[in-house]
DNA sequence: AGAGAATTTCATAAATTCTTCATAATTTTA
DNA sequence: TAAAATTATGAAGAATTTATGAAATTCTCT
């Protein structure tokens, strides 16, 4: 799941992507309008955070130029204005949730989780293969009901790979998953993650559920 | 399915470039557009991927030249300009699709498949010969609805022979299909390919799917 | 600043795939 | 039918790809 965040103030901004990239979301942080618009338009992300007041171009603005640009992703703004009217122009322009500053992490939490399941619109928001069962919304993945315990990253690959159950994902699929943009790494470190990613899902397990297809990328599936 | 990338940003091209690989294509690259030009008239591609800004010949040149020379090839274009005018100059030029820099592989990748579908007008992207089924999204196949397992080459090349059903596929066109153009063998290596295909897919079943047709290829078909 | 956790790189081992080659089998030609 | 040409196939070594432990680095929280 990646998440755009456009918010001038630094401090704001820290803490909400610090936040944010403990619940395992890849965030990218523009700091004007400008550079979120950019962003907005030649990526793809989950969601947008936006402030209102912004350097450049405002969130105003920008909403609604995506909307034009028929880009649907889901948009939360942020503002310290609390006036109606404000709110009303704020779903106005296209927006999908509105949030007033100070708020706490927590509701933010919650927000995000809600537009990003409404935007997915899954009915069952729980991952399942097997007895693996991820969901997504507390958090949490179980193996024949006991817990099992990952790192942000390792459990944003295996959500991938859930969501693509039966299908092959490809290393640049998972590099675009759960990394930045700008992120380019030459390493192995996708099969680092996987093959974590097995002993911590697979190595107990008779039925083994994480796949390699040789020369190509990885294949989560019970049917072997 | 080859494609052609014609990108004289070397970052750029390799990423591109190891990302398409990784997707089973064969993937030439040219760094000027020149190079390009003299590739996308002497081979065969089934996707051109066109940066504007070039060496030599610049993007909207080349591809307007190709489409006086009445090549067909689909062209999405790259560029890191952004106004409208590009856009349209671009289009005008008879490329058929548009990126603009930067971009997500993700989003490169399902244009590229949905322009890959609309010149070959596929409806349903899986391929079937009687009880032999190939799903390239799933990267799987199977036979009477067991599983079969390929490595790389050998999916590429019955790919090939199922997209000509009942045609005949000489040895040039597997080798020019999974390999890259400078890939030169005098080796008898696409035969021993199809008997690994035919060991695999042919020997446990009753109907035998792929045929030698004397002299000239092969040809996979039902009706023998 | 320092402990602890997570991420990333790196080196090496293991597994798989690719390629060549030699020889056998089959089909075509004379 | 014999010779020639073409195709089939097993096996071995080369090359590539993947797996994994461990060290190095970065990040986080006190």
């Amino acid at each position: 799941m990646r998440i755009l965040l456009v918010e001038d103030e630094q401090r704001l901004s820290n803490i909400i992507k610090k936040g944010l990239l403990e619940e395992g979301y890849a965030v990218d942080v523009a700091y004007d309008g400008e550079e979120g618009q950019y962003l907005a338009e030649s990526e793809e992300y989950d969601l947008i955070i936006l402030d209102i007041m912004l350097p450049k171009i405002d969130g105003l603005t920008l909403c609604r130029s995506l909307r034009e640009k028929n880009i649907k992703t889901p948009v939360l703004m942020l503002t310290a204005k609390t006036t109606i009217e404000d709110k009303v122009a704020g779903l106005d322009s296209g927006a999908d949730d509105y949030m007033t500053k100070p708020f706490s992490f927590l509701e933010l939490r919650s927000r995000i989780q809600a537009l990003i399941r409404r935007s997915k619109q899954e009915s069952s928001p729980i991952l399942k293969a097997a007895d693996l069962v991820l969901d997504p919304i507390k958090h949490t993945v179980t193996r024949k009901d006991k817990n099992v315990t990952l790192t942000p990253k390792e459990f944003s690959i295996l959500e991938l790979l859930l969501r693509h159950k039966d299908e092959v994902v490809t290393r640049t699929m998972i590099t675009e998953h759960a990394w930045d943009y700008n992120f380019d790494s030459m390493s192995n470190i996708v099969d680092v993650f996987v093959a974590s990613l097995r002993r911590k899902v697979d190595k107990a397990a008779d039925k083994k559920l994480i796949h390699t297809v040789h020369g190509v990328g990885y294949r989560l599936t019970e049917d072997i």
